[in-house]
RNA sequence: GGGCUCGUGGUCUAGUGGUUAUGACAUCGCUCUCACACAGCGAAGGCCGCCGGUUCAAAUCCGGCCGAGCCCA
């Protein structure tokens, strides 16, 4: 009967979540390993990214509850933001700006209560066990509460403030625009050569946009470009308006754009805003919320942007700073709803401070651990790059409310923690009236980032301003697993925020995941029709053979499916089924007494190196490395020759239970990567003797002594066995028949342990003959030190010991007046035997006679 | 354009200076073998992306190029 994965994963994920395995228990005195679960966006259905990095980081969870730690694993998800948003207006065919705010609010939480279902039962399908007594949604007023908290905390230490910094905007529809609600499209635009005039000299510039000119406040030219390498640092007057400004350089100007001169508008695009923050100039208001020129563009103010553009133009064509105009292709970025084309408005925003703490967030991220390594990289160049705050201010409706109260003279009321969690638009505000102009406040209508939620979830898992005692047992967590694409947010602001909060890092170690491709090596795409869907999957394959291919993949790479490895994990979990079979067969079936041999001793090193080298590869999470140690020592080692071995004697009470200890070991081994196959084994085999209810209360295995002289006779054993068995089948005798005799041929005694050889390829005698091999040298070689004393006399010296091999029977070489010893030279040699077949490697040949 | 990463048999992959480059999947032989034919044994298949450099020695280190992925508020 084969394995009946689906039976089997029904069963047991049942049984560890009626029987609780994976709760956290705080009253425990084992060490807590905790993981700042990354809370999943609930935005739709699971998709292979989110199984495999799930995958990923139970497979750490179950490591840590193996090696007897009290695992804290949080079931998170993640509510906020304008994705569920958009699924909303899609799903209900209505646009949020136009349907009334709490109802559409009320949308989204249903929306998202119903894909969290759905995610629950698929997490389980994958054998992921999160705790869900540890359970939060960032929509919850318990986890906005914090948040809110959070900012108020920071408002009080001076770290949050209100500034301005532009926003996309819809002159038409008057309302902010999100990034992702920008939809760019390709245009016709002019780009003009405008006349600016200096001291002596006069600066063409290039631009698209002539009518931005009164918000100029500097030029910038490229500092390689000699051109302008004089008028550096020198004024020069915009044309129609009685204003002077700098020359300025910047690396970012392109010195092939028009005539390489650029104006810097406050703020024109987002090109302008870095110049601006990076040569501190001033934030103008040229355009308003109507999408008109403001007073700032004196006889052009209240024109909209196009009828000015035109007026502009036909200006400097009359005064003569016009100097001609090219047509080229520009991505325009215009409106979802309504195709205008966006301006860059500025408003006023909160903000938390982090670019003051530059060199702070560079010494945090220094004390993680970062695995892979090089992912740290990508953090520290975030951070030197870092040229203004965090905006964390939002003009959208679904997330948690900016708990700020606004007079019409713009004075601030922050509420106060007692009043948390607080919704602006429906509470009262602490106070009656504006304490300092006594005018009435209103509620603010803006909410935060989704940023500023997920963040805080090392502060809220450790229950931050809640427990004190509890906060000073979890905080700082063990481990933050995420993926790459999202370091520069997640990452980091978790870093800013748990520092400013706490003083300390919020995870000693960070493990940044890569990204699954499609089967083609391309990102996976509905339109591309390349998405491979995990459930398809799990149905075919089952859940480990799911997580084989997801701890084969290296962490931090990104890797492409491949659904070869899911039939390789199918195998080996088929593999470990029977192996299983193969002890409960014979169980209870032992009349000798016996003692180890060879054989025993030899699995039991290799058992010992395949303990050492899993514990070292799942320490580093390199999932990878320990399953290809698992399965050479489990599906070669054990399976294909020590089992072949023992079926002989598996009757001794001694060879029973080494099967026993070691197939014990290797199921406790691998149960973080294969939950379901371990449980099953563990239940079917085990359990009675061990006593433990679930696989996960075993230990991972501790090395065991072995006989290391023994270990040797027993690997040349199991070499000598696999070569004779190889020779059966080409000579085509059935394995099960018996033979009259095997042969050992070798040049020197050969140590073996002949009870297990005749034993396990079924002759009746053995024999060993010394002496009588015939040998052909294949190829010489030189070891690398010879060679590099040798240097340009390596190859005569190999040519001299082609032309006579018998030098090789030498210790000791003689060539041109030196001493070579024989053994700094490898040489592959082929052996026959006449007239009878062999098998060769290790040093000796094996023969066999019916 | 910038930062980081990757490029190894048909396909995918291990391998961070030195035996005959690891293994999987697919292909082709042979074998029902008393745990497993979802198996075992064997065969074929590679100028380790391209060009240059360092070295006695490069898949591995350095430089350049080409191609792919993630991120750039």
């Amino acid at each position: 009967m084969p394995y009946d994965f689906k039976d089997s994963e029904k069963r047991w994920s049942t049984f560890w979540s009626e029987q609780r395995i994976f709760r956290y228990d705080f009253n425990s005195s084992k060490p807590t390993y905790s993981i700042d679960t990354p809370p999943r966006y609930a935005s739709g259905k699971m998709h292979i990214g989110h199984a495999f990095h799930y995958s990923h980081i139970d497979m750490v969870a179950k490591y840590h509850r193996i090696k007897g730690e009290e695992v804290f694993f949080p079931l998170c998800f993640d509510v906020n933001g304008m994705p569920i948003e958009v699924n909303v207006e899609k799903k209900h065919g209505i646009k949020m700006r136009e349907y009334d705010r709490q109802k559409f609010v009320k949308l989204c939480e249903e929306f998202a209560e119903e894909n969290i279902q759905a995610m629950i039962s698929q997490f389980s399908s994958l054998g992921i066990t999160a705790d869900p007594s540890l359970y939060f949604k960032t929509d919850s007023e318990m986890y906005r509460k914090y948040t809110q908290i959070s900012f108020i905390r920071m408002y009080e230490k001076g770290l949050a403030y209100k500034g301005k910094h532009p926003v996309n905007w819809c002159p038409r529809c008057e309302t902010a625009i999100a990034e992702s609600e920008i939809v760019y499209e390709e245009r016709e635009v002019f780009l003009n050569d405008i006349r600016f005039k200096g001291e002596g000299f006069d600066l063409v510039i290039s631009t698209t946009r002539p009518e931005l000119i009164s918000s100029c406040v500097a030029v910038g030219v490229n500092p390689k470009d000699e051109r302008y390498a004089n008028i550096v640092g020198k004024k020069v007057k915009l044309p129609l308006f009685d204003k002077s400004v700098k020359v300025l350089t910047d690396e970012d100007v392109l010195m092939d754009f028009g005539t390489g001169a650029e104006m810097i508008c406050s703020v024109g695009d987002k090109a302008d805003l870095k110049m601006i923050y990076k040569h501190s100039l001033p934030f103008l208001k040229s355009i308003d919320e109507q999408g008109r020129l403001t007073d700032l563009a004196g006889k052009y103010a209240g024109l909209p942007v196009k009828e000015a553009k035109t007026r502009i133009t036909e200006d400097l064509k009359s005064s003569g700073d016009f100097v001609s105009s090219i047509k080229i292709k520009q991505n325009v970025g215009t409106c979802w709803r309504c195709g205008t084309p966006l301006e860059f408005l500025q408003k006023e925003q909160w903000f938390i401070k982090s670019v003051d703490f530059k060199d702070d967030l560079k010494k945090w991220s220094e004390k993680l651990d970062w695995h892979p390594p090089f992912m740290k990289k990508r953090l520290d160049d975030w951070i030197d790059s870092l040229s203004w705050d965090w905006v964390v201010s939002r003009q959208r409706y679904f997330a948690t409310p900016i708990p700020v109260w606004e007079c019409d003279n713009g004075h601030q009321v922050i509420a106060r923690e007692e009043q948390c969690y607080v919704d602006p638009l429906v509470d009262p505000p602490p106070v009656k009236e504006c304490p300092v102009c006594h005018h009435q406040l209103k509620g603010s209508e803006e909410v935060f980032d989704t940023w500023m939620d997920s963040s805080i979830s090392p502060l809220f898992n450790t229950f931050y301003a809640r427990d004190d005692n509890l906060f000073s047992k979890l905080y700082p967590m063990s481990l933050r697993p995420q993926g790459q694409d999202i370091i520069r947010t997640w990452a980091y602001y978790s870093l800013l925020r748990g520092n400013l909060m706490t003083g300390k890092n919020p995870w000693n170690d960070i493990m940044v995941d890569g990204n699954v491709m499609a089967p083609d090596g391309r990102p996976m795409h509905a339109s591309w029709g390349n998405v491979v869907d995990p459930k398809v999957l799990l149905e075919k394959y089952g859940a480990d053979a799911f997580r084989y291919f997801t701890a084969s993949c290296s962490l931090g790479e990104d890797t492409a499916f491949r659904e070869r490895d899911l039939v390789r994990g199918q195998r080996f979990v088929n593999k470990i089924f029977n192996l299983v079979s193969f002890l409960e067969f014979y169980k209870g079936k032992q009349t000798a007494d016996d003692e180890l041999r060879a054989v025993d001793h030899w699995i039991l090193r290799q058992m010992n190196s395949a303990i050492q080298q899993v514990g070292e590869a799942m320490d580093n999470f390199e999932f990878d490395r320990a399953i290809r140690t698992l399965e050479n020592f489990i599906w070669h080692d054990l399976a294909d020759n020590y089992v072949e071995t023992v079926k002989h004697r598996i009757n001794g009470r001694k060879t029973y239970e080494n099967v026993y200890r070691v197939l014990l070991s290797s199921i406790t081994m691998i149960a973080p990567i294969f939950p379901f196959i371990a449980e099953n084994s563990y239940q079917t085999a085990f359990r009675a003797k061990e006593g433990g209810r679930s696989v996960f209360d075993i230990h991972f295995p501790e090395k065991v002594p072995f006989d290391e002289k023994m270990a040797k006779i027993g690997e040349t054993t199991s070499s000598a066995i696999s070569m004779i068995r190889d020779l059966k089948v080409k000579e085509k005798i059935s394995l099960s028949a018996d033979i009259d005799s095997a042969s050992i041929l070798s040049s020197s005694e050969i140590e073996l342990d002949e009870e297990d050889v005749k034993g396990t390829i079924r002759a009746r005698n053995m024999a060993h003959e010394t002496g009588e091999i015939e040998e052909s040298i294949v190829s010489i070689k030189l070891n690398p030190e010879l060679y590099s004393e040798l240097r340009e006399r390596a190859d005569a010296f190999l040519n001299k010991l082609k032309e006579n091999p018998a030098l090789l029977d030498n210790d000791v070489i003689e060539f041109e007046g030196r001493k070579i010893r024989g053994d700094k030279v490898a040489v592959t040699k082929s052996y026959s035997i006449r007239g009878r077949k062999v098998n060769c490697g290790d040093g000796f040949c094996v023969s066999i006679s019916k």
